[in-house]
Formats: structure tokens, C-alpha cells, sequence
DNA sequence: ACCTGAAATTGAAACGTTTCAGGCCGCTCG
DNA sequence: CGAGCGGCCTGAAACGTTTCAATTTCAGGT
């Protein structure tokens, strides 16, 4: 046992200097200034510190030093592997440079999101890397409107108004649809989340361009909607797929989560996949590769999403701190890239 | 536009004060204590508010206050659907009583759960919710020696040394190894990760309980080390699972994402599941019923576990703080339930 | 003996809150 | 009319740091 005699938080630097018998600058110059102390006294303040299980607060560190060591991640579905993934890549990146990382969830709720934002404010938090739950803008404003610097994840932005890292969510649209023109669908159900959801709407417009530039008509990609994009939403989804007039013969997905539940749904009905309806998902998980019909999705590079929104921060935060000479916001769009497996081959 | 005339945290509440006409101390009673104050200052105090953008300081307050409104919680894996799923009940819990919440990851690493336990040390917070990288103990007597209030979740303790909530992992263990010797297999693998975490043992001894109560042999349940808990290691012990010279009949893992990985593998090298090897997982992730072969699993009930965790830690904290009366440590365990899909049927 | 400068240390201000003892005012009660 | 009271408000202390100007100490140069 190396001491911790008192609880912490019991403890301060005062006590500490008090029984090495210096001044409490001291013992702040041993902590943060070793260099400017002398051998001897360095060993006595550190034996105190020891002996006395002393532990530095960083709430008074922060009062004083105006803002904290910690970044803020908001994401829509911890639960999604995806996002999982991104927080992954992110929090390594800041682990490096010594910030500590709070993850989020606002299950895509816009109320949720907000009282997430109001609480990084009151914690003045060194920066947020946030998906935003909320179509409107209303995050960014919020978190411009307070001075807070952000990295918009999963989610584009023009350049004058902040950093985004994204994937081309138009693009991964188009290329999953045009996919499915190819193996010759003419009746496609998209199976999308929200609508306010960038995402979910980016998806599709892609599709529909898809769907467009093959010279067809428009009703070729259909919207059936899902108030969540989790794998019960996708059961109820591929459910009510099935009670559909004119079924469809291929689904794109929001994303993986939806689409592994439309597969166990038209599973469960005994409808084959791909032979009866081909199907295609979104992010490719891990769990996508795995599945009951291995799945057709799009690849989102998550880790690298994660650090680079990290990295961009960082740049952010150091670049406005000391001498606020204008930091030119980026904004960095990824490529997506169609992994084709059986759920959609002929 | 509502104002937010400055940048956040450069006003305080001073500043209010001196705008408002008021000292600071009415201020503060307008925030946390408005019947206190007449009707027609509220309303000028809450207008300069409005006005100036501001927004209290959280550090500031804590600093006072001595102790934060963050919980923190520390997990093996946020990539594990399980662990997402404890996470959001405790979150849930948590966030109903006004505490935010800080997810990290250990990622299995004793030695970055000690960095974390560091940081929330220093951060004050109010308590940890933690499922130990480290099966040594040290992780607990870490947080006594602070004076952290603490519950282990996923991880059993005597009543005596702390709160804990988990799951019967020797149970657990024994119920699905009971399945697979009653289904004939006398040849079985464990594809456990690294040893040292208790998951991973208990669920063994509960499988080799099994076999001995079946009046059989020790070896009719041999270890397959694993150096982490993710689908990858999986693959791998799948692939040398293969190149073993007396091939098991069946497999059992701990946990799902092992499982999943060992079925890849399997299947990959064209091994049929169940009839050529039948698989067993823990956890029962959303992702096993979807699997290639819908997977028999250990179910463990995650959000409920997050939740009473987080129930508990409430308990503590309130008992502790007000007047120090002993606080009596609750060790909660909870049943697992074993799931039968293909993945272990004749 | 005196001055200089570097090295080591001190002491106090400042960060933004909350809390609390007290002060002031106008009423009511005796 | 004075005492007592309740409602409203003020001003300052305290929380635990960091920072910085000021002070002390000491060796070395003249």
C-alpha cells in the first residue's frame, strides 16, 4: 500500500504543502513545473503528495484555465455498431494527445440531442463531435451561437460555416440502386428511418438519381417508412413490406441494422433472399458478412471517420485558442464503396 | 435570434449581476432558487440572462459544490452490442435523476482502465460504473483507496467490498455445455479470450461443472485461448480449431462475437454448422438470431443490468452523502437464460 | 565590502459559483 | 408608537487550483 490515507477530494494542495513545509505554489511547480524546483524539495512535496494520497483537482484546474480537458461525442445509436466503431477511432485519436472522450446517445432525438448540447455547454467542454439528430441546422447554430468548437460526424457541412468529415451518402445511394437496376429490379422499396435525417434522406436522393439516370421512372424506388433504424423497425418494416400489393422484388436499406430485419421478417414469412427479394443494406458492419444470407451493403470507412473528425477538432481548438488568427473550416467527404455479397446476387 | 451576443464562457455571472442591477447572489437564487426572489427582478434577472447568453458554469459549481454530476462508466468493449446495451440502461436511469453520463472503454486493457480511473479521479466524479479489465481486484481497491463510490457491473463481489450487479456466469456456462453433452457431444472446444477476465473463466468452470456432473473426463472440455473478445479473434480460433488433430463435434464460446467469427471461419472452409460442428455463444446479441446459422446463445438481460447498476450507485451515493451512515453493498445476480436456434440442434 | 543575477520560493489574486449572516423596508400587532 | 416579523436583497467567504510579481538566498565578480 503506498498510502492514500484520506478520501479524495478531502485532500488538497494546501494540506499537501502544509505538511512539506512549503508554499502551495511549490507543490503546483512540482506538478506542473518539475523543472523549476529543487532536487530536494521535489522529493519531499512528492513524498507528501504520496503519503497524503493526494489527487489533483481538475475542476479547480479548469475554473481557472477556462475550459476542460474533455471532447464531447454525440452520436445517433451507440447501440449501432457503426457509430461504435466511429467513437472507436475517435476516442484513440484524443486519448493520444491526453483529452479524455464523453460518449453520447441521443437516439436520434432531437429534445435529447439538446439537452446533451446544454449540458457540454455547462461543462465547457473543449470541443463536440456530433451527428446531429436534428435535419434543421438548429445544432449548429446552437453550438456556434455558444462558442463551442464542433466537428460535424457523418454529416457534410459548407465549409464557412464548420468542419464535417462525411461519406458521400448521394453517392452510396446511387451506387447501391444502380446495383439493383442492373441485376434488372424494376420494383425497389427503400426502407428508410426518419426523413429529417440527413442520412436517411441523402441515401435516397442518391437512389432516386440512380433510378433517373437509367431512364427510368421515379416510382421505380419507393419510401417505406421507419420511425427508427434499429432491427425491430426493420422487422416491422420488411412486415409490412410483405403486405404490400405490388411487392417488391429488391429493398435498400437505410442501413445494416434495417436490413438485418427485413431479412429475418421475409425469413420468417419464407420468402427467399436473394430469389425472391434481393436485398441491400447500409455501413456494412461487421455483423453484415455474418448474417443469415450474407448482405450487399455499402462500406463506410467508420474508424477513419472518427479520427479524421477527431484530428479536425484538434486543429480547431488549437488553431482558435491562442492568438485567434481565422481557422478555414474543412470539410472532408469520404468515399463509400459496395460490397456485394449474396443477398443480392441473381 | 435570441441573443448570445457573447462567446459562452466569457460571461459570468457577474456580468448578469452588474447588467440586471442586482448583486451576484440574486442571480444565483433566480437560477436555483426563484421563489426567493420578487417577480419583477426575476424577470430582469432571467431578460439579462436571456440577453448576454449565459450559461452557467458547470466547473465552477462542482468546484464549490465538491463533487461533479457525471457518472462514469467503463466498459470491455463498446463495440460489444452487449455492453451498448448496458450502457443504455444505465444511461437511461441515470439521466432520469439529471446525471450525465461518460461512456469509455477499457477495450480489455488493464492498463487503459487505469488511465481512465486516473482521469475520473481527477474529474470528481460521482461515482463509476465498471466492468474490470483486470481480474486482480486491483480495479476495486483502486477506487476504495479513492473514496470513488463504485458498482461492478458484468462482475460479482462479496457484499462486504462493494456493490455489484451480474450475471451467473458459472450457470451460464454450465447450462450451455449441459446442452451440448445432452445432445452427445464428447468432444468440445471453449474459445475463451484472455483469462485473466472473469467472464472468461466462470464461464468455463460453469462448462467443466457440467462435465463433471455428467460424470465424464476433463478433457471433454478443452480450452482454445483467444487473446481478445472480437469477431477477428474469433476467425482465428476458428481457422485453428480446424487444424486441430482430433477435431471437436461441437464449440462453445464467450461470447457472440467470438461465436460469429468462429462460424465464418467454419464456414468458410465449408464445415457445416450444427451437423459437422454445433455452436454455442453468450450473450445473445440481437446479431446471433440473424446469424448464417441463427445462433444458440447464453442470453444475459443487458439493459436491466445497467439499469440496476445504475439504480445502486444512486443508492450509495445518496446514503454516503448526507450523513455518513453505513451504506450496506448489495451483490445482485442475475439468471441467464439459455437460447436454442439452429446453431446447436441435431 | 558591495553589487549583480540566477535560482528557488512565496504569497496573493483570480477563476465563477453557492451559501449564509446580516441589512433594509414596510407591515401588523400589542 | 415601538417591537417584531417576513420578504427581499447584499456582500463576502469559500471551494482548489494556476500564475505571476515580488522576495529571499546564494555564488561569483569587482
Amino acid at each position: 500500500m503506498t498510502g492514500a490515507a484520506r478520501v479524495a477530494g478531502k485532500v488538497g494542495i494546501k494540506e499537501v504543502a502544509r505538511q512539506a513545509g512549503v508554499s502551495v505554489g511549490t507543490v503546483s511547480n512540482v506538478i506542473n513545473n518539475p523543472d523549476l524546483v529543487s532536487d530536494e524539495t521535489r522529493i519531499r512535496v512528492r513524498a507528501a503528495i504520496e503519503r497524503l494520497g493526494y489527487v489533483r483537482s481538475e475542476t479547480a484546474r479548469q475554473l481557472r484555465a477556462g475550459q476542460s480537458r474533455i471532447v464531447a461525442m454525440l452520436v445517433l445509436d451507440l447501440a449501432n455498431p457503426f457509430f461504435a466503431e466511429v467513437a472507436k477511432g475517435a476516442e484513440r485519436a484524443l486519448r493520444d494527445v491526453g483529452l479524455g472522450v464523453m460518449v453520447c446517445n441521443s437516439a436520434g432525438s432531437p429534445s435529447e440531442e439538446a439537452d446533451y448540447l446544454a449540458l457540454f455547454a455547462e461543462q465547457r467542454v473543449r470541443g463536440v463531435l456530433v451527428t446531429p439528430a436534428d435535419g434543421s441546422g438548429r445544432t449548429v447554430e446552437t453550438l456556434r451561437a455558444r462558442g463551442i468548437p464542433f466537428v460535424l460526424v457523418d454529416r457534410s457541412l459548407p465549409e464557412d460555416q464548420g468542419c464535417s468529415v462525411s461519406v458521400d451518402d448521394v453517392l452510396g445511394g446511387d451506387m447501391a440502386v444502380r446495383h439493383l437496376i442492373a441485376a434488372g429490379h424494376r420494383r425497389i422499396a427503400y426502407v428508410g428511418g426518419p426523413m429529417h435525417l440527413a442520412q436517411v434522406r441523402d441515401r435516397f436522393t442518391g437512389g432516386r438519381n440512380a433510378v433517373r439516370e437509367a431512364g427510368l421512372p421515379d416510382d421505380v424506388l419507393t419510401p417505406l417508412d421507419s420511425d427508427r433504424l434499429d432491427v425491430a423497425a426493420g422487422r416491422d418494416a420488411g412486415a409490412r413490406l410483405l403486405g404490400l400489393a405490388d411487392r417488391p422484388t429488391a429493398v435498400f436499406c437505410a442501413n445494416d441494422l434495417l436490413a438485418l430485419g427485413v431479412l429475418q421478417a421475409l425469413f420468417a414469412a419464407g420468402v427467399r433472399v436473394p430469389h425472391d427479394i434481393a436485398l441491400v443494406g447500409y455501413d456494412d458492419i461487421e455483423f453484415a458478412a455474418a448474417a443469415a444470407v450474407p448482405l450487399t451493403s455499402v462500406r463506410q470507412p467508420a474508424a477513419r471517420i472518427g479520427r479524421t473528425a477527431a484530428e479536425l477538432l484538434l486543429a480547431e481548438t488549437d488553431e482558435t485558442g491562442p492568438d485567434a488568427h481565422a481557422h478555414a473550416h474543412r470539410r472532408i467527404v469520404l468515399q463509400p464503396e459496395l460490397v456485394v455479397r449474396d443477398s443480392s446476387r441473381a
